[in-house]
DNA sequence: GTCTATAGAAGGATAGAC
DNA sequence: GTCTATCCTTCTATAGAC
């Protein structure tokens, strides 16, 4: 379940796929530190030696685990709707679609974990920070350019006004669930900030918009 | 040094300082699993027993230290600033000051250890977003709404504009740098975020935008 | 309050049988 | 490859002398 690799199970044995899960699971849910080989090998229903037989440390273990779950799960998204007629309706179903992702469980568990460990392992924050947040700035930018050439948004700096987009819709309840506080942001709040965000941004970037 | 509480000595034993400062130093540097109660001993050249008079337990110390720095730290700052004039000089002025502020190590480091250890310290979490995240909205939606009032900006969602601005701020090199992916921002980059997201929330809430 | 010394538990990693 | 059993280190926390 949750970040399995989907591979054919000739390819990946099931010994290690149950490793790969059970650490996953520990791993995103309390942490690095906080978990034990010893509680990874009773997760999975296997022995340590097993465990050590597949995974030379825990180090790489959990390298392994959040480089694939970054690659994996972020890249496989399709953020970038077709509707290019309509600027504000796809504007509105990518913002949607991208705050609801960053809000689920998995998501908000491996941006903590990178977060907390991009000091001891500096390839996992570059992995998760070219897989996520510059991923979606070079894909929307060129979007942004599009929209541009055919007259309906007037966007200069397409990165920087990606990167905005993407700051106005982790600004409000976003930062709150990465902080783990209560209550859990609802749909309306959602709505609200994704309507906020492309309002904002429309004003900002309309093609129609007075010139200074 | 660094987050030192600045109580007179009477008040505040030399011992327990000392055991303040080198925890501080150690927890946001490489976070709390990664520090043990002896490296803290070492740090501040008292023994474990000593550390253990002062402090019940691990847990005891890292929620007193991170809930100090919290508040000591972000409440202390004054972040708006007095020129209603000119409204795209406050902002700038505002926006400088506050990326930068995220920015230092110190603000990094924080950042980093509440996200990691939020779930299993959720009281953390709350401060952190408590002083740090609301109170900037509260404080800078506050001026929104009284240059609202005074004719120099048009916001109707005053608590939402706020989050907005800081997310903006907060989208492209401080992303990076969270996640501790090199190089380091430079001050040009900085200012380029900043005059960036002055701009677009100009155009987005002035005054004098056309009304739709 | 402060120290030295240590208890008691848990951690990462491995040896050797099968 | 997989298991059981174990080694050695490190950790949190405490006992007892001063």
């Amino acid at each position: 379940m949750s970040l399995s690799l989907q591979r054919p199970s000739e390819v990946e044995p099931p010994k290690r796929q149950a490793i790969l899960d059970a650490a996953t699971e520990l791993f995103t849910a309390h942490g690095y530190g906080a978990v034990s080989m010893d509680a990874i090998a009773r997760a999975a229903n296997v022995s340590k030696a097993t465990l050590y037989a597949h995974f030379r440390s825990k180090d790489e273990l959990f390298a392994t685990i959040i480089r694939e779950a970054c690659q994996s799960n972020l890249a496989a998204r399709e953020f970038l709707p077709q509707e290019d007629g309509d600027v504000r309706a796809a504007l509105t179903r990518l913002a949607g679609r991208m705050l609801r992702f960053l809000l689920e469980d998995r998501s908000l568990a491996i941006h903590r974990v990178v977060i907390a460990e991009s000091v001891r392992f500096p390839e996992l924050g570059r992995a998760f920070f070219e897989s996520g947040p510059l991923m979606f700035s070079a894909a929307f930018g060129a979007w942004l350019t599009e929209q541009t050439e055919a007259g309906r948004l007037s966007v200069a700096d397409p990165a920087q006004a990606a990167d905005q987009f993407a700051g106005m819709l982790k600004c409000g309840c976003y930062t709150r669930a990465a902080l783990g506080v209560s209550p859990a942001p609802s749909e309306a709040e959602i709505d609200h900030t994704v309507s906020g965000a492309v309002e904002t941004f429309l004003k900002a970037y309309a093609a129609t918009a007075s010139q200074d």
